[in-house]
DNA sequence: TGAAACCGTGGGACCGCTCCCACGCGGCAT
DNA sequence: ATGCCGCGTGGGAGCGGTCCCACGGTTTCA
């Protein structure tokens, strides 16, 4: 009989849900009140606004967002865009406690978390026009790489976006990053303290701020002791485990007389831990070793890994917390937010 | 002069985009038409359409999404909502390679992808509601508990609903699972392949269908052996490493002449490295040990664990697929997919 | 040759909300 | 009393799409 009997493809169940109007209607006001209500505007006597709270109850009604957002020009939401390349990262704890802490920073300001996997380049190139096209308010980028150009078109389409990490000294966008330089330094300086004097370290890509950052703090911190820089000391991986076993391979080529090493990351130390083993090295009687991230292999390393940890969690909280800023006051000028590292001690050294 | 002088708080800029009208003007066609040719409606002349696309092109348009909803009542997006509690998963392969096959699955249909972290009670509490208001066209549930109502309440207020593994033998909502039971089986083969006869087995909490399985599973691998099964030679653990070494440690107390364990996931496996460790007991010359998820651990641990795999993002691009489809078709019945395992052959069986 | 069927098309109505203008009303100064 | 101010308040307009009806122009078939 009624139309109810013909397939609706496409079609969300139409149960229709209570509108402003409804509400409104029940509550005996008109609809600017509710709204007004709704918003939490203060221009409302108690007596309306009770009288509508308690028809919102009674309704069980919920802001159609759709129509808020058509007039409004907000979506309340952000995306979160992590490079496809990147998704195996995902394994590390970076990606989940950042995106937690992205979460929790969100949940507070009712704003939704839209999760883009930017897959192949193709898709990539299209991102910048997709998430200007008014459906986002703002954008988290991680793992975003020092060649890529995506933040800054979306910066010349004014959408705000925030970035995990730098991609050089002079980013001009908002972002937040751990102390890498610190870190590196107090990772090293742990190794010098336990009288260890000729240390080696695997680096990252060059290309790449956090590794150039860790490298300087790894030389500081000899400086600092008074203990030359031996250039041939430092040996670049490029953040893997076969990398990092390669660099290990290298260093004990040059210097076999090494009794400790900081690697970059814990990835390129696991490596590195299969080159001293297999050289013989026992850990950390002959070489001590110090990784970066405290990710979960560290525990699982044989021995347990002493590295350096990234307030992770914080971070995502951070670059919440800066996007909301640039999107409720634009262009408020652009602010990067260092956050200090912490040495986890294990049995490495 | 203009008000473009005052602030704007919540405003997005305001470079308006251009809209369909503009398009239908510029291309000298009437609205209708564009809106048939943005939809691929076939009942479009190719010259109209050809028009239409040249003026899309030439202004960049893009569709806005809020405006489309309003009337439509789709969203063209999905939730993926993660029990906070379980976020700590996420630093396991299952949750990123899941992710990844979700957004690939969706990516395809235009569709994206909501996160939804579901913090604390209160909040998966009114998760329903918000869930149910229009806001999604459908919902992907991860890590679900036995006991957890989220699902039958989204499925009572008719949300598509799409679960990764199932609560129950009896789940009544559509969910896609890997092949546990066989992968157990398997993994227990292979240690009767190689000669082990008392092979004890650490299970999961007994009141997740994925421990039930996978005990089922290294129940029957032995009695298809002809292998009596010893109860005594079952321990249970929760799945976390501190669970598994306890189990251990209560196997080799019932059992001391076991030669093999088939751990129901990595990480407890890699518990019990540590008391066979502790126990003097070599592996995989004296105690084999197999492991299940083959997640990042399972290289790590020494020696290096084989392991059940589970094709994991198939899992993640098969649940978006379920879910479009009972989006697309509501109550075509509900579909349960079983996705086969691999064993994962390395130096610890 | 005329009616019927069909096809592409234009445009009105509407989705549910926010914005903002105009209005009524009581209190205060004139 | 009369005017003015300010505070809630109601409701029209409009955000940018889709849906669908009505319309003119062909084609088909009796």
């Amino acid at each position: 009989m009624s139309s109810a009997e013909l397939p609706q493809p496409h079609r969300t169940a139409d149960v229709r849900r209570p509108t402003l109007n409804a509400v409104a209607a029940r509550a005996g006001v008109g609809r600017g009140t509710v709204s007004r209500v709704i918003n939490g505007s203060p221009k409302v006597s108690a007596q309306s606004r009770a009288v509508v709270e308690q028809a919102i109850a009674e309704l069980g009604y919920v802001p159609n967002r759709a129509a808020r957002s058509l007039v409004t020009r907000r979506t309340d939401s952000v995306a979160l865009v992590v490079p496809d390349a990147e998704t195996r990262l995902f394994s590390e704890p970076y990606f989940s406690e950042i995106i937690r802490g992205v979460s929790a920073g969100l949940a507070g300001a009712g704003m939704q978390l839209l999760l883009v996997l930017a897959r192949d380049e193709t898709e990539y190139a299209r991102l910048a026009a997709y998430l200007s096209a008014q459906r986002v308010d703002g954008v988290l980028m991680m793992a975003v790489h020092s060649d890529d150009t995506l933040p800054d078109r979306l910066d010349e389409l004014s959408v705000p976006t925030v970035l995990a990490g730098r991609r050089s000294e002079t980013e001009p966008l908002g972002h937040v990053r751990a102390d890498n330089r610190g870190g590196a330094r107090v990772a090293v300086e742990h190794l010098l303290a336990a009288g260890r004097r000729v240390i080696g370290t695997i680096t990252g890509p060059m290309d790449m701020d956090v590794a150039r950052e860790r490298l300087d703090g790894y030389r500081e911190a000899l400086k600092h002791a008074g203990v030359a820089v031996d250039e041939e000391l430092i040996a670049s991986g490029d953040f893997t485990e076969e990398g990092g076993r390669a660099a290990m391979r290298e260093l004990l080529r040059r210097r076999p007389g090494l009794d400790a090493v900081f690697a970059a990351s814990d990835v390129m130390a696991s490596g590195a831990v299969l080159e001293l083993r297999a050289a013989g090295r026992r850990m950390p009687r002959d070489v001590a070793l110090v990784g970066f991230d405290d990710s979960i292999v560290a525990r699982h390393i044989d021995p347990p890994l002493t590295s350096v940890r990234q307030p992770l969690e914080e971070m995502g909280r951070t670059m919440a917390n800066l996007l909301l800023d640039e999107i409720a006051h634009r262009g408020t000028g652009r602010r990067e937010v260092v956050l200090p590292t912490e040495l986890v001690v294990r049995e490495s050294a």
